[in-house]
RNA sequence: GACCCCAUCGUCUAGAGGCCUAGGACUCAUCCCUUUCACGGAUGCAACAGGGGUUCGAAUCCCCUUGGGGUCG
């Protein structure tokens, strides 16, 4: 590849500063962007993000690109939290980092870059993307562990004609060894968890910050009265903690959300019927490829990060 | 209201004199896992209602008190 103009985003973490090296290694004129997209009066959250870009200023330093700040807490508000606060008052479980993605990442942050003349951005993503016959194609990584390609499906082609994914071959051990070998600080940090720029909370009281309690019934199939919960929106279906039911038999698991009446159904056991489900209606599809599926394939689906892909 | 049962962790319970410094399950907490929310894994907190006896020894036997049920009224 002729040396391209790139922009990295710079997290801080071990991921991005490795992407932004090697392809630093490969000759081409990289840029660093750390990006501040959340903000609020937490304390905790404010010290981790300052460590954060600590972190990215002192590799950025240290592999010796340039590091700029960008802040598109505006645009996560309104394109991502909203929404996100939307599913939940509907009573849906939503995915906010994939539309971090789509909208901030790949959007945002890719128009800013492609502004300051770069001919693609990258990220320290798991996942390759493959230039075929029928256009990009977005792959999953090579470390079958880490494969990050589900946050990303709602990328269109032209994002992924922009994006670079240098760790798509790499598995996260060889990415912390080369950053251990580069003498990069955060070698050794500890892997990103929680919701993408906001971080790890103790998401109840998280929620509750947004969304009012609404108390009401806990109940089983057969109607019975078990317990009372603060909020549908606190619980997501097949959820087992939080429901504070104690006594007999096995576990409690969320079996469904009845928005009218403002009950929560709930089942007894790991492997109740009521949790199983041999299909699923979806909206709202992004279809990747420009070509219709093929009715004689067979594909793997899945609803949720790190489940194992389901023959459909 | 003379009579009869029952009384163990927050909850459901194991326990029928020494194996109990009281076990399990559920709940809860913490940690691990994890760029959503969850699932999952591990660890942990936590009880013999109170007071007297009997016995070498009592959660286990007896008596009383208290607190729940249930007869006959």
């Amino acid at each position: 590849m002729m040396a391209k103009r790139i922009v990295v985003g710079l997290s801080g973490g071990v991921d991005s500063s490795v992407a932004a090296w090697l392809l630093k290694e490969q000759g081409h004129e990289v840029i660093g962007i750390f990006m501040k997209n959340w903000e609020d009066d937490d304390d905790e959250e404010y010290c981790d993000s300052r460590q954060d870009l600590i972190d990215a200023v002192s590799v950025a330093e240290k592999i010796g690109i340039e590091i700029d700040v960008v802040n598109f807490t505006e645009e996560y508000r309104e394109k991502v939290f909203q929404d996100f606060l939307l599913e939940y008052r509907a009573g849906r479980t939503p995915n906010p980092d994939v539309f971090c993605n789509s909208e901030i990442k790949f959007k945002a942050f890719l128009d800013h870059a492609l502004k300051l003349g770069a001919d693609h951005i990258a990220t320290g993503h798991y996942a390759k993307v493959r230039e075929g016959r029928e256009g990009y194609q977005l792959m999953k990584a090579e470390d079958g562990n880490k494969d990050q390609s589900y946050f990303l499906y709602r990328l269109n082609q032209d994002q992924l004609s922009r994006s670079l994914f240098p760790l798509g071959n790499l598995y996260k051990q060889q990415v912390r060894e080369i950053a251990k070998n580069l003498g990069l600080s955060n070698h050794d940090k500890k892997d990103s968890t929680g919701i993408c720029f906001i971080g790890e909370r103790k998401f109840k009281d998280f929620l509750a910050k947004y969304i009012p309690d609404n108390p009401g019934e806990i109940k089983t199939e057969t109607g019975e009265v078990v317990g009372e919960h603060q909020g549908l929106m606190f619980h997501t279906i097949g959820q087992r903690q939080g429901l504070g039911i104690g006594g007999s038999g096995d576990a409690w698991y969320v079996a469904n959300k009845d928005m009218e009446n403002n009950v929560l159904t709930v089942v007894q056991g790991h492997d109740h019927p009521l949790l199983l489900s041999h299909e699923l209606h979806a909206k709202n599809l992004s279809w990747i490829a420009p070509i219709e599926p093929r009715t004689q394939w067979v594909y793997g689906a899945k609803c949720r990060y790190r489940q194992k892909d389901s023959p459909c």
